[in-house]
DNA sequence: ATATTTTTTTTGACTTGCCTAAAAATTTAT
DNA sequence: ATAAATTTTTAGGCAAGTCAAAAAAAATAT
């Protein structure tokens, strides 16, 4: 039975590692742990010795099979919540992670195999991030950053790389929720802003922090 | 903000005060708890003093109006998600409790008024109990011990003041489930159990310690 | 009224998770 | 290749929550 504390380790480790790539550093754990390096080597032995992670001193650590079962199915109880806190009971895309935060530490396999069947079995969260399923395997979505695109092309909204409120709550008033319909015009090359469309309206301009934000599915024509 | 342990203290000293109650005694809330005396005091000490009870050495402690407030929430949330469980996933009303144990614990306010909201304000548990309301108000349902009726009286299975699976299981197979009807024919002076007809099914006998632990909502006839 | 039993509190110690400061190892720069 | 900078670990300590054992207070029995 793992510790709150302990499974948001494995979770971060997880993410850093599917990110940067292993091994996982000490400093990247803290930092994205919001604590010192110190705790984290703390953590990171605790961790070892119940066999969740290979450690070898100043050389940073991976996460065993075990730790990664655990992790996926962390990220899974996650993402369900996340629909269900959407489509049930109304929240918004800005709203849901903290919450689903909180939630994904309840521990009980039935509770999460029945809330995937009343929710339908989604494949992918309100953000578009894949739910993994009971195995810990999920279907890899073909989607470029919208940065990618080169003028001409279109795209649907299929996902984000920045889940902060803020840009949840801008791309919500853009109307570039998920689903929806994006062209590039043109790119302009003195500061990489883009000229789009979408869903037919006005043309308009994004910038490229935005562009490299959101994910899209590249579309015909 | 409380921690958890905190909030289980605060809700198990509530219980034992509404059915035996203040002052609340160090001993009763170990054995509740499943931990010793000695961490009672301890914890007792800090809950006093952040006023969420008032504690007097060798006198037992009592909740302050704050402290009545969370513990009143926490029994909102656990009867709220434990509808949830039932009615939305389809758990069996003897397998809820324990992850109504953890989920009572979740923080966003929100999350419940919506939760209440989706599940249509439900005013009782799935075993009878009555919800809370936001402010921590609830309806007193009139309601007797099934032992407490006379040969002859009927009536509708309200409640049970034996929450453990055994006992709900038992129940269900007898078909004594909310709602259902039951018909008090005569007690037997040897042992106190009763003669009952159940929806009326073929008469049948209960013994005293279920009819110690079910209440009836008396009906007429 | 005193002795005995029970309840409660105190004391000291343990684990988890966290911190700062200092030391050690590794990496980068010159 | 050595110095400097960075990263990581160690050491020592703190707060929460737990326990067992001892001490103190209260309740009960004689």
């Amino acid at each position: 039975m793992l510790s709150i504390t302990e499974e948001n380790y494995l979770k971060s480790i997880y993410k850093i590692a599917e990110s940067d790539g292993v091994p996982v550093s000490t400093n990247s754990v803290a930092a994205r742990m919001q604590t010192t390096a110190a705790s984290v080597t703390d953590m990171i032995k605790r961790l070892s010795d119940k066999e969740l992670l290979e450690y070898e001193k100043y050389r940073g650590v991976q996460l065993t099979e075990q730790g990664s079962r655990v992790a996926t199915q962390l990220i899974r109880k996650h993402r369900l919540w996340e629909v269900f806190l959407t489509e049930q009971l109304g929240f918004r895309w800005d709203e849901v992670h903290d919450i689903a935060e909180e939630l994904e530490h309840i521990q009980s396999p039935q509770l999460i195999e029945r809330l995937d069947r009343f929710l339908g079995h989604p494949r992918f969260d309100p953000h578009g991030d894949p739910i993994p399923d009971a195995n810990g395997h999920w279907e890899h979505r073909q989607q470029v950053l919208l940065s990618k695109l080169i003028p001409g092309q279109s795209g649907i909204v299929s996902g984000v790389n920045d889940h902060s409120p803020a840009f949840l709550q801008y791309l919500q008033q853009l109307g570039l929720t998920l689903g929806a319909r994006i062209s590039l015009q043109e790119m302009v090359a003195y500061d990489q802003s883009l000229q789009v469309v979408i869903e037919y309206g006005a043309p308009q301009n994004l910038s490229d922090k935005v562009a490299r934000n959101l994910y899209v599915h590249p579309s015909a024509e």
